[in-house]
DNA sequence: CTTTTTATTTAGCTTTGCCTAAAAATTGTT
DNA sequence: AACAATTTTTAGGCAAAGCTAAATAAAAAG
């Protein structure tokens, strides 16, 4: 069975507003995640509901049924094989594959992604460090954890980033810091929740808003 | 400026009737090309017309203009450029391509095309031997013929295929005649117009239809 | 427990790209 | 030249996916 690119943004934007929030998701979050108007968003989940994507009653929201979420999967795991692609073939900087993986993820062909799959050699996360779902749909979400929860004096593991916009990964770079940087916390400002970090062998300074902003995993 | 999908392939297709015969375009030839009715064509004919991609008179059939043919030719660079990328970085067979490289056409993005030619080091032709513009759109047009008009016991090199269709191209690689193949006509039956052919070191019979189906260039 | 605010849905309109059926123009044939 | 056949265009409609504005339901506030 096959779905409309705007179908299967839609199908992936719940899927991500699901993982956040454990409620239903909202028409206008929706709405906000796809840049679209609520009006619009009402007609799409009319539509999926009607495929059997998405459980929806009136005014409650929606959810996605077992076979939406697997098809949001497919799309995402398609997402971020061509996010590899771009950065480890074409050498593309990790900040500005987003659009581009944006529109690979809707080419359809089974054999594409298993053969390109196999090409990257089974990459387990995408540059920004979140995991790329297997043929089937598994995936292990790594118990990551914001930076800015982190315990001080502790080692860990920088696992991906939570803005993907350019500006904060051109930040990251400037700071030479990437997935598989080692990161601890050295001190830790009370009054405005900055911090002083370690990374591999370099101390930075950096706010709150950037250690919201950073995944990270104990190790 | 930026075209849509439908309209990059309106622009593809009349490129190529335009190339097969050097009239005008007609209508009724660009709908048989895009499996699609004769109205259609004419609705978005008027719509390439007033974005200045084809010179368009009622009744008289169309061609591109500067703008059309240019932008045609992007989109067949990116498509072979796509077929080479599947073909030898993904190991599909060269039957199974087309598709694929249908939808990767496009996506948009120049430096995607740009960092994707490189990648594959600047191929010059296709997988089914047509060549690859470059990025200003210049690509030379390979003098080639059908094998059918070939002389006898003169040494061609196979450049080429004008039928793509996966039962003809799995017929070539069942015969392992390829892209680059030494190719002899060692005789010819004027009745039938069928010939017995040398490939590389091994001779086989074909009909005229095989015949009218492969390039050859002198070499 | 009303009232106000906010969220959601409905109604109706737009554009793109396609369709069928009918009309008009062109081409081919006596 | 006049009729027939073919090609092309027009007219009117449809589905997808979006929009605005108005109506309705739910949530929050008094």
């Amino acid at each position: 069975m096959k779905y409309s690119r705007s179908e299967e943004n839609y199908l992936k934007a719940i899927f991500h507003l699901q993982q956040a929030g454990s409620r239903g998701v909202s028409t206008n979050d929706i709405a906000e995640a796809m840049e679209t108007k609520a009006s619009s968003v009402t007609d799409m989940i009319k539509k999926l509901a009607a495929k059997d994507l998405v459980n929806y009653v009136k005014y409650q929201g929606v959810s996605l049924t077992e076979s939406g979420r697997s098809t949001a999967i497919m799309v995402i795991r398609k997402h971020r094989l061509w996010e590899v692609f771009l950065v480890n073939k074409l050498d593309f900087p990790w900040d500005k594959v987003h659009d581009i993986a944006e529109q690979l993820e809707h080419i359809k062909s089974e054999e594409l992604v298993t053969k390109l799959e196999a090409f990257l050699d089974y990459p387990s996360v995408d540059p920004h460090g979140d995991p790329i779902p297997d043929q089937h749909g598994n995936f292990k979400q790594t118990q990551k954890r914001l930076l800015v929860k982190c315990d001080l004096n502790e080692k860990y593991l920088c696992v991906g980033v939570k803005d993907s916009s350019s500006e904060f990964l051109r930040f990251l770079d400037k700071k030479h810091i990437n997935i598989g940087s080692n990161i601890t916390v050295l001190s830790k400002e009370e009054f405005d929740d900055s911090m002083q970090i370690q990374v591999d062998d370099q101390k930075h300074f950096i706010s709150k808003k950037i250690a919201e902003n950073i995944y990270v995993s104990a190790q």
